[in-house]
DNA sequence: CGTATGCTCAAACGATCGTTTGATTCCTGG
DNA sequence: CCAGGAATCAAACGATCGTTTGAGCATACG
């Protein structure tokens, strides 16, 4: 159609870069254009502003984040013979599979960064975005851990999520050491993340 | 002496508040003076610059939180009867005392700010002030947990940590229910941190 | 060919930022 | 009482921010 479309996928990727080094207001659009290799005001004439452009760069990787991990809780969700390692599995797989993504290594930092970041529209748009798929794991979750309260059982999720988020965001030390293939080392890292959440939900 | 001790403390009270709310880079100076109530120049005048003040801002709780951490962990360590979370205890139970406590309850956020912030001059600060301790405590659950190889300790360590931080900071339920008194929240809070540490601390 | 449309560009806009200045007020020690 | 350093103040500085503007360029269509 027209080469905008290259522009604005320029512009995507060098945001979210910047936008994980120095976070969304850190980074100018000065600074985010001259990286991208376009003009100041293209910004403003692909996304709008600013703020829509931040919206756009979580939409591109949460969408496909959000589906991976409905899809993976499908095949396991309500099935009898279904663990607490399954569900925590369609969780951290996809999340992992974007970290281990050239193009999307930095996304888990930017979105560790909303986390962190109190800003009232940021959080409401992740919550409109994000809450359904929390819900539905949250719902799998009770349903496997039935002898939880309901304040327990959020209480669990909250510190599973906050563990996962520090460590997937790129503080923690998921460092591939050599020797190791990065697809071996993908599944060591899950299976660390499951098992650490896995006996943080279900003590006794 | 002289009333720049009441304009400093203003100053640095303020500070913490607006820093919590909307970061270093989001919170500025003329916000921060028009809230404590006195001129814009005072800052310059009593710190020398914003990053001047957004350290001392640090300095000021972590001195105190540091010092009881060490005393805590200083009655514990190196003790054959000494359990997991003896140690643990040591850990948390300072920081919640500093979120319970009305004139530091926001310091725990900023300082789960400061950790997203990818800011090196302020990680360096931090790890100046901060290193030690964590040393130490990982010394002692290196010794608690002999079975876990080096790699894995700090693994799970970095996972605590995150989920600590993550609850701690206020992103988390930490909500006193009515009718219970804040003294049997906060020892019910704890217990339920230290439960959930020791649980991915230790599990097989 | 002419023109409409989508896109890029340099330049400027007003706002806000951290910091500095110089005068003024406050307060204390001699 | 009064000299002098400490503290406060209004005002301005230069820099940088997100955004807007209007001209220029390209491509596609009648």
């Amino acid at each position: 159609m027209n080469s905008s479309a290259s522009t604005k996928e320029r512009i995507l990727t060098a945001a979210e870069l910047l936008f994980a080094q120095r976070g969304f207001d850190g980074a100018s659009l000065r600074q985010l254009t001259a990286a991208a290799g376009v003009n100041l005001a293209a910004v403003n004439y692909h996304f709008g502003s600013k703020d829509k452009l931040v919206e756009e760069v979580f939409r591109r990787r949460l969408d496909t984040l959000n589906a991976h991990r409905l899809a993976a809780l499908s095949k396991v969700a309500g099935q009898p013979q279904t663990t607490l390692e399954d569900v925590l599995d369609a969780f951290i797989r996809p999340a992992l599979a974007l970290s281990s993504d050239g193009s999307g290594s930095l996304f888990m930092r930017v979105l560790a960064r909303a986390f962190a970041e109190h800003d009232d529209h940021l959080r409401q748009f992740l919550s409109e975005n994000y809450g359904h798929v929390m819900r539905q794991f949250t719902a799998e979750f009770a349903r496997l851990l039935p002898h939880l309260s309901r304040e327990e059982l959020y209480w669990r999720i909250d510190l599973v999520t906050g563990a996962l988020t520090h460590a997937m965001s790129g503080f923690g030390m998921i460092q591939r050491k050599s020797g190791v293939s990065e697809t071996a080392h993908r599944e060591q890292t899950i299976a660390h993340l499951i098992r650490f959440a896995a006996a943080g939900l279900s003590h006794p």
